[in-house]
DNA sequence: GGACGCCGCCGCCCGCGGTCGGAGGCGGCG
DNA sequence: CGCCGCCTCCGACCGCGGGCGGCGGCGTCC
């Protein structure tokens, strides 16, 4: 059973922790997973605290995680457990009754690999443990949807917005690209091979079309528009 | 078969259109969904531009999408029929065997509710037709863990960011994120009731604890930083 | 061909913005 | 108590940035 530790090979067992506050609720999903060959209960915890310690003993592959726990919340425990050396191969499948947003989120942004809601099917956790354990992710299709309408949203917003680029000539489009990272007028002429003057009136043409009045609102404009990304 | 047309209510099969250049994989989708009692494929298309027409024909709860097509690509046609009015309760789920960041993060942009790579089984196409059938989502747990990533980092650069914040004293802050809004000083005066003299202090203060020559580069620093967030 | 408009280029004027030094009040700390 | 940090305000210097007008090149339309 146990006589394969360490690295999860082909055909060892994964490796589960179970990490929930109530008896019955971990009892069930032992039985649940144990029955499968491929998948073995490694150790159980009762809240937070429990359940980064016994991550720490036990190196499990999988650490099934409910959020509401007693100590330490499930998605404090997921982000140290991402952030320990030496558990980053540890993937945490958060599980939970709750789908807010903040939790999704939040947990996810702690380095949670998988969220399930508790309405899931038998078939679909046992799944889930299986994407997880090497190395991909999982959703409930509910959240996908969620993270994906977010995702798309930021990126609608920016489409958006580069059509009031439009008006812009590609000189005038590749000056205010420059001002937006914050360089002088002097900057640009030595980048673009353009006398400072000449810099200046792009700028202000720029600057008149977008209905700015300074160099620092263009740099906004620029941003909102995503001619420059807030990334580095 | 086709008494139940309209709505996709409780026990009314799901109404699937297939679109794949290829008729070998075309028929392959056909046979394997059309075994199904809850599933019945209404229509195929062999481009892109068949893909929107047949949608606007037949309008099915689901569209099986590939993405490599003559004509107009998968993409395209998604964005068509997420676009057109009276097609918005159209699901279009695209399977492709090319899982190129662009081609994901373009087709959810463009509308799509799902995105499987071809190396799919069965059991996870038709579990796939199922939920967007419903108005939720789903993607290969490899694409989901992409997608999170995405999502993560952004959330991570911002966080670490905001450290640099810390130097600065709560008046700093407020007046870097006004500049970071593109107000004048003497605006700056008017929201916060100070003199602009009092404002420039701030901002010079500001400027060189954040390493800013320019107002301009203020105005980067607290888009980076997250000061000000490029949304509203 | 001339007229017009857009683009890219430049020089001149001046006001906003950024720097420096200073001053007064207020709270916390040794 | 004296010291220090923060907030507030002021005046003076000066350089960059923004407004304005003008000039040449190129394409379009009449």
């Amino acid at each position: 059973m146990n006589a394969a530790a360490g690295s999860p090979s082909a055909n060892a067992p994964i490796r589960v922790l179970v990490a929930d506050d109530e008896a019955l609720v971990r009892s069930g999903f032992k039985v649940l997973l144990d029955l499968e060959d491929d998948i073995a209960v490694v150790g159980e915890a009762t809240n937070g605290h429990e359940a980064v310690e016994r991550t720490r003993a036990t190196r499990p592959d999988v650490v099934l995680m409910d959020i509401r726990m007693p100590k330490l919340d499930g998605i404090q425990a997921t982000a140290q457990i991402a952030g320990t050396r030496g558990l980053e191969q540890v993937r945490v499948l958060i599980l939970t009754t709750y789908d807010t947003d903040d939790y999704v989120f939040d947990a996810l942004q702690a380095g949670a690999s998988g969220f399930l809601l508790k309405d899931a099917g038998p078939s679909e956790l046992l799944h889930a443990v299986r994407v997880v354990a090497v190395g991909d992710a999982l959703l409930a299709p509910r959240i996908t949807r969620r993270l994906i309408g977010q995702f798309a949203a930021r990126r609608q917003v920016a489409r958006a917005a580069e059509e009031r680029l439009a008006v812009l000539t590609e000189r005038e489009r590749e000056v205010t690209a420059l001002v937006g990272q914050g360089l002088s007028n002097h900057e640009i002429g030595n980048e673009l091979f353009l006398s400072p003057a000449t810099v200046r009136t792009h700028v202000s043409h720029a600057m008149v079309k977008l209905g700015a009045r300074d160099r620092a609102q263009l740099v906004v404009i620029a941003y909102r528009t995503g001619l420059v990304s807030p990334a580095p």
